[in-house]
DNA sequence: ACTATGCCCTTAA
DNA sequence: TTAAGGGCATAGT
């Protein structure tokens, strides 16, 4: 099975931070304690120099930071990750795209055409549990922390977090492992590399040379992985919008489970799926990811302009 | 017997 | 008017 999905992304413009640092992952560090100090330790709107000051950093290096992060002003970060921010964004509309809907896409939108190809497994595969499947990994500096890069030779097959520690690996190893357990897993930090690198640049897929992406689940996930692939960057949906729109609008928590399993974390965008109220609700790879993800679209989208 | 839900209800600021 | 929290229907693994 193959399809098609479009997904928004800036036209013309290079993404923020698509410059020589964006895998370096460096920046991603002040921007995870900027995020977990804003959510835990305060309630109310702290300002840029008491969240320098509480971070034992000065107000121009997170101000550097962030912009060459995102592209945005902390304060503009901060911004669009509040639950507010969320709900504007639900209450504006969710412009949920399907394959049913690309060749009307094409008018006065900004987007540009990015085709994110991907095949289910079949059945008996996913059965096995990936049994037969033969997946080579590798470890990746990303934007967001230090990433595990698992793919097949067909593509793209799985994305996860590490904290960059030796446990840390070894937990998102064993993640993917648990997901696929008769699999046979192979490292190549070197061969993953360039597959690792594309996958955080959004800027720079093109239906000319796709990027390849297998998703291995059961019907129903793989129901729910493709319309994660049809919400535009910078957008969010809910749970049950998803729900009807595979067609079963009682199941929004079965959507929940469902998106909670996603293997391939941002390249399917599963950050992009907030409460009814606007609220984040969770995340495999930890809520302050979540976060980090959506505001750096919001990056993307400020520079769109 | 688990969920990364959502709705309804009550209660307390 | 909100926010927070308990109860419960719901569907897929």
């Amino acid at each position: 099975m193959t399809l098609h999905a479009r997904i928004a992304a800036p036209a013309d413009l290079p993404a923020p931070g698509s410059g020589p640092d964006i895998a370096s992952g460096g920046d991603y560090d002040l921007v995870r304690r900027t995020v977990e100090f804003i959510s835990t330790a305060f309630r109310g709107q702290p300002t840029l120099a008491e969240i320098a000051h509480a971070l034992q950093t000065t107000q121009t290096h997170l101000e550097a930071t962030f912009r060459r992060w995102a592209g945005l002003s902390p304060k503009a970060f901060l911004q669009a990750v509040t639950i507010d921010h969320a709900r504007r964004l639900l209450a504006e509309g969710l412009p949920l795209l399907d394959a049913a809907h690309e060749v009307g896409l094409s008018g006065p939108s900004r987007l540009h055409d990015l085709f994110v190809r991907h095949e289910a497994m079949s059945p008996g595969a996913h059965k096995a549990r990936g049994e037969g499947i033969e997946l080579t990994y590798g470890f990746s500096p990303s934007p967001f922390g230090r990433a595990i890069v698992v793919a097949t030779g067909r593509g793209l097959a799985g994305i996860g977090f590490s904290d960059a520690s030796a446990e840390g690996d070894a937990a998102a190893l064993a993640d993917m492992v648990r997901r696929w357990p008769k699999a046979r897993f192979s490292r190549d930090d070197a061969g993953i590399a360039p597959l690792a690198a594309r996958a955080f640049r959004p800027d720079e897929w093109r239906a000319e040379s796709p990027l390849r992406v297998v998703l291995i689940g059961t019907d129903f996930e793989v129901r729910v992985w493709e319309a994660l692939l049809a919400i535009p960057v910078g957008q969010a949906t809910t749970y049950s919008d998803i729900a009807t729109r595979i067609g079963s609008p009682k199941a929004p928590r079965a959507v929940g489970a469902a998106v909670g399993r996603n293997p391939v974390s941002f390249v399917v965008p599963c950050h992009r799926v907030v409460g009814r109220s606007g609220a984040l609700t969770g995340y495999h790879w930890g809520l302050t990811r979540k976060r980090a993800m959506l505001g750096w679209e919001c990056g993307l989208l400020a520079r769109e302009g």
